[in-house]
RNA sequence: GUGACCGUAGCUCAGUUGGCUAGAGCGUCAGGUUGUGGCCCUGAAGGUCGGGAGUUCGAUUCUCCUCGGUCACCCCA
């Protein structure tokens, strides 16, 4: 009968004043994406489950960390485990011309154990470009990310690369590396073992330092690109060079989605003390769209975790803090008609108004007026009621004047607007 | 999915070698003024000591299970 209900394990109530810091990022990110001419697109949660299979077997996300269900009508759905998928269904979809710009918020479910910097439900905003295959596109994209962290105040944290060249490359890449590795599987830990035949790029960017020192010296992807792609990766790297967008090539960076084709890449908070420090992640994923059902349509873009990049800013001390939100405050201890008038007036007029309810005393209301950060109150009592004023105070200074209910916006606007 | 640590009021935490009505600070509410906040003083509300089972004359304190939290692995934002 009393049972109570947290949130779910791995979720988050996200309130006053914490969510003003949530507004921050998101609008900091559309003004970014904004400047580099991305449009905003919604769309819905849940998915077919085929959109997001289409990930690949391989990885984890899909494998094991679905919030798959079935709904009334049979359908086998999954909430979104990350966002490319359906923005690629999308563009399947709609056909939209090309290169098509597009950027989201939204959140994303994973069934996964929750630690510090990872939920079960957390938040990302998003950018996606399809339909282009210039490496210039490539570069576009990461000086977005790179643009968003300056735009946030952030200076820590670096930018590592890699590539996986054509779908080609990689494939022939993990037969080259599972054969290398065979021969050594006796020296690697049990659970990396495990990998060799399944995933054997992820043997390569294995935390274990067992497996560290077995990788050194594995063949290197870059040993089997072709030359298309070892021409747009040069590219790449060409243009962050040009932009003075600092990077670092690590060979090992895999990431675990995929459907991941030529250039990869992660932003890393250098201020998070936690094991999740990677705040932006993404990769071009050139055969994508064509598995989801289209044509061949390249496409590349990143996520980047709001929860995750929040804990960064607070590690950096970069965000300001809240401000106060509101401009007036309205007490009346007549009974409160006055109050109800007064406060829609002064709405009206675009001031940002609050008052207090349930007819308490004088000195209750004020508390709630001095604690709410307004910098005004307005005060209404029997005297004021019976001449037709109000008394308008400034809660920083502490002075206070009586005047005409008509005259009554007019001051408090000016006085809001003074320093 | 695996492991470690943790679980006392809304929040941060005391506490008892197992034993009378379980405490503090902050917060909330009400007073200290006849119409006034931020400081100070007084008082009040608020806890089945996460839940269940066991050991015991007796458990918040010991044991087990369970739920939840935190962190790490895995994986990822």
């Amino acid at each position: 009968m009393s049972e109570t209900f947290r949130a779910p394990i791995g979720t988050q109530d996200v309130l006053p004043p914490d969510s003003h810091r949530w507004q921050i990022l998101v609008s900091t990110f559309a003004d970014v994406a904004a400047r580099y001419g991305y449009g905003l697109v919604h769309g819905p949660m849940f998915e077919d489950i085929g959109v997001f299979l289409r990930l690949g077997a391989g990885t984890d996300v899909v494998r094991k960390e679905m919030y798959d269900f079935h709904d009334k009508g049979d359908r086998h759905v999954a909430l979104r485990p990350e966002a490319t998928a359906s923005v690629a269904r999308a563009y399947v979809q709609h056909r939209p011309v090309t290169p098509w710009k597009v950027w989201c918020v939204t959140p994303v479910f994973r069934y996964e154990r929750p630690q510090a910097g990872r939920l079960r439900q957390h938040h990302q905003v998003d950018v996606e470009v399809l339909g282009e295959a210039d490496p210039d596109v490539d570069v576009e994209v990461i000086a977005l990310g790179a643009d968003y962290l300056a735009a946030l105040g952030l200076r820590r944290w670096r930018l590592v690369i890699n590539t996986m060249g054509t779908p080609a490359d990689r494939a022939a890449y993990a037969r080259t590396l599972t054969e290398w590795l065979r021969d050594r599987a006796a020296d690697l830990p049990a659970e990396d073992r495990e990998k060799v035949e399944s995933h054997p790029l992820r043997v390569l960017d294995s935390k274990r330092p067992e497996t560290q020192e077995v990788v050194a010296d594995a063949p290197r992807i870059a040993d089997v690109l072709d030359q298309g792609s070892r021409d747009h990766f040069a590219r790449v790297q060409e243009g962050l060079r040009a932009l003075g967008i600092p990077f670092e090539i690590d060979v090992r960076l895999v990431r675990g989605l995929d459907y991941y084709t030529h250039t990869l890449f992660e932003f890393q908070s250098e201020a998070l003390e936690t094991a999740q420090s990677t705040v932006i992640g993404g990769g071009r994923y050139d055969g994508l769209v064509e598995q989801l059902g289209g044509p061949p349509t390249p496409g590349i873009g990143f996520g980047s975790g709001i929860e995750r990049m929040l804990l960064a800013c607070d590690a950096e001390g970069v965000l300001p803090p809240p401000e106060s939100v509101l401009d007036v405050f309205v007490v009346d201890v007549t009974g409160g008609a006055a109050a109800r008038d007064l406060a829609q007036e002064l709405r009206a007029a675009g001031l940002r108004t609050d008052r207090a309810f349930g007819g308490r005393s004088m000195k209750a209301q004020m508390k709630v007026a001095g604690r709410s950060g307004a910098r005004v109150a307005v005060i209404v009592g029997e005297q004021e009621l019976a001449e037709g004023t109000a008394t308008v105070r400034d809660l920083r200074l502490g002075e206070q004047q009586t005047v005409p209910r008509d005259e009554l916006v007019a001051r408090v606007r000016r006085m809001v607007e003074a320093e």
